[in-house]
DNA sequence: GTAAACCTTGGAGTATAGTCCAGGGTCAAG
DNA sequence: CTTGACCCTGGACTATACTCCAAGGTTTAC
């Protein structure tokens, strides 16, 4: 598969995704006449990849977890492995964004204590 | 209270603070000698700012529930509201998280079906 | 009155994550 | 053999969010 059909599959611009590879992220096979060729299953590690980035890792982040083989294949286990660690930290991360919450919800009684039955907190 | 000791209490530089004054998130008043003069209630929306932004809220994005009074201070209930307004949001992206946290489980059974039997998973 | 410790502005520099473009090569169709 | 649709590289440019620095003003302490 060359850089524009993984462009279109996976939603991403051909521009990114040699800036992928710049960063190590994915490392696409050569044809004799210079071109990209990416093996199918870079579809899903660059799906992964735009996952973990709404997940708030960084490029750098995602990068560090996919040290694979050699030359752009990764083996099914070694993906796997690696999505299940990344599932450990994305669980990691929702418990974070429930002690801001808590933190948040916190910072809400302290400004305003009366806010509770002081005002109604007019919902929309 | 100036803005070194503003940046002692709130953990962020004064650089920051400044920045964040030109981006319209605080708004200090003046001395008669131009320096910034904080009020106390700054120390809590910088903290509410820091949250925000590790909750994956751009300045920009904090900043247009920001749009305060006029000198620097906010209204007890105003904050309150903003707060509030934050909280559902917050909810809004954990359960995007968790939504994320599925989609990543479902791909790892899709690139490595047999991971659940075949291989053990061999955890630390 | 001078030194330390504050403060001011403006501008330059950094890192991340792209995006765009110029100049040029490759390939299949007609 | 030219046209269109691909591809290549390198470099410039963008936005976000700082961070650092230079040059200078102010305040407090001795």
């Amino acid at each position: 598969m060359q850089i524009g059909e993984l462009a279109r599959i996976s939603g991403v611009s051909r521009d990114t995704l040699r800036f992928y590879e710049k960063r190590g992220l994915i490392r696409p096979l050569r044809g004799s006449n210079g071109y990209r060729s990416y093996p199918e299953q870079t579809a899903m590690i660059v799906t992964y990849i735009r996952m973990a980035q709404r997940l708030g890792f960084t490029l750098a982040e995602i990068a560090d977890e996919l040290p694979e083989g050699s030359d752009g294949e990764i083996s099914q286990e070694r993906l796997a492995e690696v999505l299940r660690g990344k599932l450990e930290a994305v669980d990691a991360r929702i418990a974070d964004m429930h002690v801001l919450r808590s933190r948040l919800a916190a910072m809400i009684d302290s400004v305003c204590p009366l806010a509770v039955s002081g005002t109604p907190a007019r919902r929309k």
